[in-house]
DNA sequence: GTCTATACGGTGATAGAC
DNA sequence: GTCTATCACCGTATAGAC
């Protein structure tokens, strides 16, 4: 669809189209007179606001907020106890509005993307989950593989659920809730082994 | 890497090496001459086997097994009670192999080509998987959209596994049992709300 | 701030020689 | 079965007019 545009097509608008084109086709298979086409305006006129396609997708990395660094300060100030675990992992799950849902679903439909660059610039996705993940690990009664890898997948609930949800007519007040019982229920289950 | 070959490149190899990439870095991503490249051939002579890249794309969708049809027939031949459920869902989990999480890696690498040809062709992963959990949603004490999207999680315990594991050194065996007491998990707690 | 025009490289793909 | 040569096309990017 060809969009007439009604004023200048400013940073936001194509960060908004950008992410919507990405989520939905893929990174790579989007090109930017697709995107240019929606905003309606001409190709070259995008790179008056970023310096190339690259340039828009670090920008929509960076618009990421720093709720992990957060959780990751408020562990360290908590008694380092095994409940701490669950405390940490709702608190973690509560975090994603159904706004941020769009971020979720961009990266899970561009794992790849998203993985490339985290090797580059600050990399504040990967890392941080990393070392949230080695703080409540370290509070496991079981820390085998396994049992490390579930808490894992416990934090990635949300992750998860748009995941299973994706093609299919479940909304986002469907995958918040889903998300929160998944990662209760794989939280007991590590709670309960030690 | 350019490989030196030593036979004929056989359709097979093409689709190995095709897969690795496909995997590695994206079906976009990856250009025939890479994979050419690494089979120590030239570009056209992949036309010789294939008709063309998306071609090579259906052969590796082509190849996956029949398990949902299988544990879909089975399931009908079960006497229909909740704890049905459970024993499905172990079964399909566990009909994952080692070898087969290279199935299962493609396919998170590359989520919107898959879901892409998903309406083309006969379509055999989304819709049986869909048929998969309408059989078993049925069975379920409670059937609200949350939990019927908690049940597809947990048939979803080997993939969101496997996301969880990428970029770290967790094994094929750490992944399968992860995955299996993830499914356990998700399941039990779905069972005790009814 | 957006346009037209243009250059460049790489891509999927085909024809035809061997 | 693999090659060389070649194609049209597309995406990225820059220069310069308005």
């Amino acid at each position: 669809m060809i969009g007439r545009r009604s004023g200048p097509a400013t940073r936001a608008a194509i960060q908004r189209v950008a992410l919507e084109l990405f989520t939905k086709k893929g990174y790579e298979a989007t090109s930017l007179r697709e995107i240019a086409d929606e905003l309606g305006i001409q190709k070259p006129s995008l790179y008056y606001h970023f310096k190339g396609k690259e340039d828009i997708l670090r920008a929509l990395l960076d618009e990421r907020g720093d709720e992990a660094e957060q959780l990751l300060e408020w562990i360290s100030r908590q008694p380092q106890r095994p409940e701490l675990i669950r405390a940490a992992v709702l608190r973690w799950v509560q975090s994603f509005s159904a706004e941020k849902l769009r971020g979720i679903r961009f990266l899970s439909a561009n794992p790849l993307v998203a993985r490339t660059f985290e090797g580059r610039t600050d990399d504040r996705i990967g890392s941080t989950l990393n070392q949230l993940i080695d703080a409540l690990a370290g509070l496991l009664p079981d820390r085998s593989p396994a049992k490390v890898l579930q808490l894992r997948m416990a934090l990635l609930s949300i992750n998860a659920a748009v995941d299973a949800a994706t093609s299919t007519p479940f909304t986002d007040e469907d995958i918040l809730a889903a998300a929160n019982a998944g990662a209760i229920a794989q939280i007991d289950a590590l709670l309960a082994t030690g």
